[in-house]
DNA sequence: TGTCATTGATTGATATCCAATCCTGTGGTT
DNA sequence: AACCACAGGATTGGATATCAATCAATGACA
């Protein structure tokens, strides 16, 4: 087993990404301590990782806060994924095999069966593993570990912005990159990459105020422990525009 | 000022790429704080940090040590930086202004100049730069990030290899990519990286031991207190074949 | 009302202590 | 002599208590 503080971190940062903590939430040393009953040294060193992660800001004297990227920073990201895409992109269509392809085109499949369920939520997670697929492909640790961090970047960055996006669409797009890749169009593959991450961008409006409805103690609860307790679940946000079962999906990508 | 634990990360990142502390090396808690007069704690930090970073491995309850990063992954690290310069490169092609140009074909030239008059060091040094200066005209600051890891990950690499490399040639490449570059020859630029990369990569041999010439005292002492003592120093590692001042450049790409 | 000082809270860091684990060296056994 | 088991030392991971420095908020006072 790994030492605590990872173990710690590893909480926290699922918390980020899960929206139950939220940009610009403080983490408190003592609270956090409390929450998790282990010493304030534990705590201290877990949020060292998420600093360096990019998931956390630390502040002299003043503690660590969950990050708000600004959005130059939030443009820098979506860069960031879509140079390395684009790179893998490129890597694959010269070196994937048939499984690999096969792999790629089975992920879509289930996730369009959890859209044609209705299975929202489950469908939003594929979409994003989907990337995390396409990288691992690649066989190469150290860019899956960039990509990954550059996918919890982007995660935290969901809890600041307003618009709902169309999965449908955004499913389609990873269709069509496979089907491109694999004809060797890398080319439009990539541009598609680049695209599909600016249709996303493009809605983010990020001067919104964040208010954190959980305390950080409500945050963690269902992470605590394991064994009791409910599996941890999914963010719990209500989003503006939002009307239970029939969602508006707000073609975010729609006008040139 | 930041906190105490990233300045002493620092110090350390600086000694391994400085090839003062080599791979494998035991990062013992008390030896460091003891170096540095800090507690134990404050250290761990530091060593958690470098760990995040891919410099040190550390092994519960066994302590921590210089990363010795294994065959495989070195080629991951280059596999990675060649992809993130590559995506780079195509950003520049388009956006780069001739400032840009102007500043990449200056830094070339004082490289050339610190050949030209023997100062290898220097031209070692201003070898490495020269990536760096060419992923910061991205202006994507978490690019910068990404590539300034990987970038010291291979420096940590080259503690573990024993060829001499021809600084004239890769700097030859630097001057040609500006100029494919420049003149729109994306794909036959982003060629010569990969190419520049691989033709580092393939003098590697990695399978030698690396014998501590310095204990982590002594590795750091130049870096301590800043006021006192000589300003940090390169590295002192002696190697295969040096014969003072008529050194052999090996041209280890050569073979097609 | 506006400014300044005090107070409280939180962080950064230290020292000391303890448990768990790993390494090693010793001793017994075959 | 070779090999295994075990005990002791050393080191790490972590807890607790404590202290100084700094920030924020409050309240006193002009």
């Amino acid at each position: 087993m790994s030492s605590r503080s990872q173990a710690i971190a590893d909480i926290l940062t699922r918390a980020i990404i899960d929206h139950r903590l939220v940009p610009g939430c403080k983490l408190g040393e003592r609270e956090l301590a409390e929450i998790f009953d282990v010493s304030r040294i534990v705590v201290r060193q877990s949020l060292i990782r998420l600093a360096d992660d990019g998931l956390a800001q630390i502040e002299r004297n003043r503690g660590a806060f969950v990050a708000r990227p600004s959005m130059q920073e939030a443009l820098e990201i979506y860069d960031a994924l879509t140079l390395v895409e684009q790179g893998v992109a490129a890597q694959l269509s010269d070196r994937l095999g048939p499984a690999g392809w096969a792999e790629l085109r089975q992920h879509v499949e289930r996730q369009r069966q959890a859209v044609a369920s209705g299975n929202d939520a489950l469908a939003d997670v594929l979409g994003q593993e989907f990337h995390t697929v396409f990288v691992r492909l690649s066989r190469n640790k150290v860019m899956q570990e960039i990509h990954a961090q550059l996918v919890r970047r982007t995660t935290l960055l969901r809890s600041l912005i307003t618009a709902d996006f169309d999965y449908c669409n955004l499913l389609d797009d990873h269709a069509r990159v496979i089907d491109l890749l694999e004809k060797g169009r890398l080319k439009q593959a990539m541009e598609l990459i680049d695209m599909h991450h600016r249709s996303v961008v493009r809605g983010y409006i990020m001067d919104r105020q964040v208010f954190p409805e959980l305390t950080p103690r409500e945050a963690l609860e269902p992470y605590l422990d394991g064994k009791s307790g409910e599996p941890p679940k999914p963010a719990p946000r209500k989003k503006a525009g939002e009307n239970g079962a029939a969602r508006a999906h707000a073609h975010v990508h729609a006008s040139k």
